[in-house]
DNA sequence: ACGTTATCGTTGCAAACGCAACGAAGTCAA
DNA sequence: TTGACTTCGTTGCGTTTGCAACGATAACGT
């Protein structure tokens, strides 16, 4: 019997992540040109914008990133002066992490850069395209839940014993 | 002025990074739970199942891997006894890497499953939703495309003088 | 033929990674 | 209060990564 065949280049999963790949490295020359940044710390720096002062917990489950990699990106942007840390009065384990002056500003002139890089990247698309992308990411997202709560409960057997 | 904001939550970069990671996290769960493979040996491995023999090089222009990458992944292969590697007689520079017995028989387990995942991951989507998904990626490619050509001519203005 | 240049695959090295384990701080129950 | 347990952020450690350089081979120009 012939060996079984199989076409990388239209295995979904590969094609996904080549694209992301690429994707995240024009980004990260936008950010890492001008700026020096990691994608770790553009994570964590962006994510600033939003909300602040914060954890590391809070970071690492808003940003899709582990913990010790969250920590060290905040390390290193405290060392660059772009972020400041300080303790919580009230809970000693957390580390309230924000902004500082230097970083606000970095984040004020960073930001337009990235919105521009975003609008390039899907400036092609027809009324709607983008939404339908995005529907279907959501749908396989879904299925990729299933899949994890799947292979859990597989693996949970041997625990309940 | 108030900071500018930013929600990294709807940025796509990063949506598309977190979705291409999930998936490819789900997937190697396939290939390495039976198989002990890492995400560069299963891109080596299944490439073979396509073209056979086949340089180091060739291999690196068709996974989307850097060279050193596909060496060791290939040194590996090797080890574990699922890859041969011969000196061409034409050109001894080059390496002539292929499967073996026990590769093929791997591949021959393990493709079925892969294609099962994958069918798992979109067996939800609408007739014509994978197909306008792959069309919306192809159109943001194209668009990495002319940002890269962009970045790089750029750049090339001092190389000239 | 011979020096130059290009290409092949590998290796060295510093940096980054994933994961587990740690000390510190808080919570809760008896 | 004390002791067990949880949660916080950090650190250690072995592995992997990216990038540059290397030796070896081939191709080219003169």
């Amino acid at each position: 019997m012939k060996r079984a065949q199989f076409d990388l280049a239209t295995f979904f999963p590969y094609r996904l992540a080549v694209l992301s790949e690429r994707t995240s490295k024009c980004l990260s020359d936008v950010y890492r040109a001008r700026f020096g940044l990691s994608m770790p710390e553009w994570r964590v720096i962006v994510h600033l914008a939003r909300c602040q002062p914060v954890s590391v917990r809070e970071i690492h489950n808003c940003v899709n990133m582990e913990k010790p990699k969250v920590s060290r990106a905040v390390a290193r942007l405290e060392t660059t002066g772009l972020v400041r840390k300080d303790a919580d009065s009230e809970d000693q384990r957390l580390v309230r992490i924000s902004l500082t002056q230097r970083g606000e500003t970095v984040l004020d002139e960073l930001i337009p850069l990235v919105r521009a890089f975003e609008a390039r990247i899907l400036g092609d698309l027809e009324p709607g395209e983008l939404d339908r992308f995005l529907a279907t990411m959501e749908r396989i997202r879904a299925a990729l839940d299933r899949e994890s709560a799947d292979t859990a409960a597989s693996g949970a057997g041997e625990e309940v014993a």
